[in-house]
DNA sequence: AAGAAGTCCTGGGCGC
DNA sequence: TGCGCCCAGGACTTCT
């Protein structure tokens, strides 16, 4: 699942093969995945623009294009962006084909079809609401450990669902959220409310290292996942608890448990991560 | 209005 | 060996 380090990662691969380029035509063979404008419209908007530049937000990748077109990517579950030799074998799951001036392509692949695909103005991107609603970046000025116990404060809901709303924190996702909790030894079915000070200084150094380590390991592989080259990150290795349910914890040796927290499959430490809070 | 549940989708893993 | 069932989950919609 591309989260934070994983559309980092994509975005750092791409940029250097796609900036200066130009978007000579488009071939959409799953027209449903472009939700703005219409796939009509899309294809011949995008016609001859140049891409001028390439970032990422939250989950979000963004590609400024000539004209004051902003051209937006969100792979959700399994999309993949692939650059690639026009001439490389079309796979099953290949959705969209960017014909580029230099006759590589780039290519939109997604196995489950949840990935989306925007082309709006700048002035539009109110249009995307998942896009404007986000909180700030994790890794920037903004996420302060004050910040985190503002939006924490008085919610009833899972530390987990908290972490995976990302109208509070822009990136986070299902593995991330699990290393976080880890790290900071926090339980991920405790009130996010209910969080003491120290708890929450400690989780908000924990998301920042996790992400910061996702991103120099290139990404976590688990499945789907590979870079805009079609390489695979490295920081699956390192989970502690993502994806090991029944295994040895890696800080006590404890069998780590798997519950259904905020909707979604949760790996944490009975004993590192232990659900009544210590003492408030 | 916050929070929870349902929804979309396909391949892989499992049981029999 | 093969069929059918269930699971994975990001974010939107629907519900309570």
């Amino acid at each position: 699942m591309p989260e934070l380090p994983e559309v980092e990662t994509i975005k750092n691969t791409l940029l250097s093969k796609l900036v200066g380029r130009r978007i000579m035509k488009v071939t959409a063979t799953l027209p449903r995945l472009i939700k703005i404008p219409t796939p009509e419209k899309f294809v011949s908007l995008i016609k001859g623009k140049e891409i001028k530049h390439l970032f990422r937000r939250g989950k979000y990748l963004l590609l400024n294009l000539s004209g004051g077109y902003l051209l937006i990517f969100h792979l959700r579950m399994t999309g993949r962006l692939l650059y690639l030799p026009a001439d490389a074998p079309v796979v099953k799951h290949t959705h969209l084909i960017f014909h580029l001036d230099n006759g590589e392509q780039l290519r939109f692949h997604d196995l489950r079809t949840f990935g989306t695909i925007y082309l709006v103005q700048e002035g539009e991107l109110g249009l995307i609401r998942g896009l404007v609603t986000l909180g700030p970046e994790p890794l920037g000025p903004r996420f302060t450990p004050d910040y985190l116990r503002e939006v924490l404060a008085g919610r009833q809901t899972t530390i987990k669902g908290a972490l995976l709303n990302q109208e509070l924190l822009a990136g986070l996702g299902n593995i991330y959220v699990d290393e976080s909790l880890f790290r900071a030894g926090i339980h991920p079915a405790r009130r996010a409310g209910s969080l003491t000070g120290d708890e929450v200084f400690r989780l908000h150094r924990a998301i920042r290292s996790v992400l910061e380590e996702g991103i120099r390991y290139r990404g976590t592989s688990v499945r789907d996942y590979v870079d805009g080259e079609g390489k695979t990150g490295g920081f699956q290795e390192r989970l502690a608890v993502y994806g090991r349910r029944g295994q040895p914890c890696v800080k006590c040796g404890t069998p780590l448990e798997l519950a259904r927290i905020a909707g979604r499959g949760s790996v944490y430490c009975p004993r590192c991560q232990p659900f009544a809070a210590a003492a408030d």
